[in-house]
DNA sequence: TGTATCCCATACGGTGTTGTATCGTGAGGG
DNA sequence: CCCTCACGATACAACACCGTATGGGATACA
């Protein structure tokens, strides 16, 4: 007799996730219904909340996901440093490269985080889950200025919100004038410079 | 016998758009029901139906309002410029200056570009109220030149929409982060330079 | 003041969505 | 092979909201 979860329901939620995630890019948060998505995944709504508790769990569940591919990117791309020539725009293209799924969760968080500025709980929430991928871009940080063999000078995590914010901020103008500004701009002609100022070679120069 | 709309109509359809910018302000476009709009303003949906097609007929309504107090105020702020010291930043200032007006109107019209990206029919629409402010803020560009002693060298539509961009982009940063960036720290630095950049003296010096 | 017209309130039918409570099935340990 | 628990399907009750059709009170003008 089944004592701890069945193998069956791994697979479940991996179902509602894609077809959450499918959902939402099409029609957004507030316009996908929790019966849509069960639809979606050839399940009903007797499985979602056996699964999660509410629309905004599946959210965060997709959040985690899409934060950890960012990271594992980011990650690899650190790792290849040695190889490369022109060590930090490697990084920096790598992570302004866009697929549509970058943009689609562009989308999809923007208008989640807009519910979550008139919804306080939500918001405390989202503040937590954002908090923990900060550690791990501080961690992705600290590993890029050690292969860079420097010391960096300020504090990682206020380096890891700026970061974010040029990012974001790239991403938004660039939706709004693809035409006229590529995602990665502003990131490889601004970040390079930003690495110096805030940090020290290990070794200084004899 | 009352052949043209009667003294209360105006009054009415004020109430609801009273009611409609403080409701989604407080719930944002989906979350404000026309049902609970109407409550607000001390009304029923009766009187809803009998003034405006849709939910979106009223944001678009709010959304002339709102642009012609924007106008407003910058032309006012133009043909003030010849007693200031420094015109263009004070006019840039202004520009910047946000009430929490503004800030709301950002977040419930930001809100309201995701959902018109996700529904052709309402981009079109507000396509076509975008281009109609911005036929605006041309002719208020053209007096600005004008009282500068300028004449611009570029096409003043895509100036128009380059102001623009660099407003809301500084905006949403600002709102990220508000104690890093001051909504108008951005125009002003910049921009004056751009005024240099893409006009030229009316009469080239001797 | 009468009265034609306007305009909002009311009432109605319908749809979509939510959360829960219960049941049946099948997985998996004994 | 069988028994038991997990888990998703089904059924149910309630709610929120929408759009319309209609009636009556308010309004403007003679």
């Amino acid at each position: 007799m089944p004592k701890g979860p069945t193998k069956r329901r791994p697979q479940t939620t991996a179902r509602l996730l894609e077809a959450a995630q499918e959902t939402f890019a099409e029609r957004g948060f507030y316009g996908s219904s929790i019966e849509v998505i069960c639809e979606r995944a050839g399940l009903t709504r007797g499985a979602f909340y056996s699964n999660f508790r509410t629309k905004e769990d599946l959210f965060f569940a997709l959040f985690d996901l899409h934060g950890q591919r960012v990271v594992d990117r980011l990650t690899q791309a650190v790792d290849e440093l040695d190889t490369a020539e022109d060590p930090l725009r490697t990084v920096l293209t790598r992570m302004g490269a866009l697929d549509e799924t970058e943009r689609r969760w562009y989308l999809l968080s923007t208008e989640f985080t807009l519910h979550a500025i008139r919804h306080p709980d939500t918001a405390r929430t989202l503040a937590e889950h954002d908090r923990r991928l900060r550690e791990e871009i501080v961690r992705l940080l600290a590993g890029l200025f050690d292969r860079l063999g420097r010391r960096p000078t300020v504090d990682l995590d206020s380096l890891a919100r700026l970061t974010t914010a040029v990012h974001e901020g790239s991403l938004a103008q660039s939706l709004v004038e693809p035409d006229q500004l590529a995602p990665e701009e502003l990131a490889v002609t601004y970040l390079p410079m930003l690495v110096d100022l805030v940090s020290e070679p290990v070794a200084p120069g004899p």
